[in-house]
DNA sequence: TGTGGTTAGTTGCGGACGCAATGTATCGAG
DNA sequence: CTCGATACATTGCGTCCGCAACTAACCACA
């Protein structure tokens, strides 16, 4: 029965960094999102299309692939429903357990990649990285490896 | 892998930098959502909240807090009516400008701020501030800031 | 005063997602 | 081998939100 009567509100360095990390990482997002739209894609295909272009086969189980996106497995199916219309995946039924569908990346799912990725990077690049000196990126991969650390234990 | 000869991919430092903050900031997020449930509200609900509760009169128009909120005119308009069903806030007619609708804070969604603020502050610390010591918390503060600034140039 | 351009807010429509329920396949205890 | 427990994927339903279209109100300028 400590603190809960009495809230220990944030100091000014901490809502600095708190508000402002808020506020920054949604702004960047937000831009990131307008690059992947010329190439036809959203933040969620390009995630599904991150995480296949680099696994083993170009493919992953669906269950697996919603881990990796935290994303719900209904959630997922919809995602690859619609990127499986567009051409950019396709659905495979696995071999050893009947029960998973294997999430493929089709030719054309690689060519989306493949256009998209330099583009994205470029964003991260001139969004965020370009902002930042040596010291202080090495600085916030410290920290949010910490933030991290705690939030999985 | 897709970089080929011309894009400059992400060195291990700023991999590490934009990955990390990627992970860390919705991993944050999702548990300071799980927080506010637990109060009745969601993130977009509390957004709105913070803003009326530090708004002169507790009040604000509805374009003001939809800018306020990066949320667009219709998507605040929905969010204010499931709000006013709750009784958290009210809709009140401008009197200088009649196409203006305020958005008001009811005593109830005065108590409802009132009650989770504290734990979504405690969250703020537990989940993100309590795992950097004071120099990562001002130097997270001026990276966010520099990124920013570059935002809006 | 009247008229065109701008601003505020709402609504129809469609997309995306989570939860709960369902069907199917697999696994482990006996 | 059988059966209950578990895992995988999908579907129905509800919610949230953006875009485009629309109405109402304001404003500038002739």
């Amino acid at each position: 029965m400590y603190g809960r009567a009495v809230a220990r509100w944030l100091d000014e360095d901490e809502m600095r960094a708190w508000r402002g990390l808020v506020e920054a990482f949604t702004a960047v997002q937000a831009q990131l999102l307008v690059d992947l739209q010329r190439h036809g894609l959203d933040d969620g295909d390009y995630g599904v299309l991150v995480n296949l272009s680099e696994a083993p086969g170009a493919a992953m189980r669906m269950c697996d692939l919603a881990a990796a996106l935290h994303l719900s497995p209904s959630g997922l199916t919809r995602r690859i429903d619609s990127m499986a219309r567009r051409g950019l995946v396709a659905r495979e039924a696995s071999t050893d357990d009947r029960r998973v569908t294997l999430a493929v990346l089709t030719p054309a799912g690689r060519a989306a990649i493949e256009a998209a990725a330099p583009d994205h990077v470029e964003g991260v690049r001139r969004y965020f990285l370009d902002h930042l000196d040596r010291d202080r990126i090495r600085h916030l991969g410290d920290a949010m490896e910490a933030v991290r650390r705690g939030s999985v234990s």
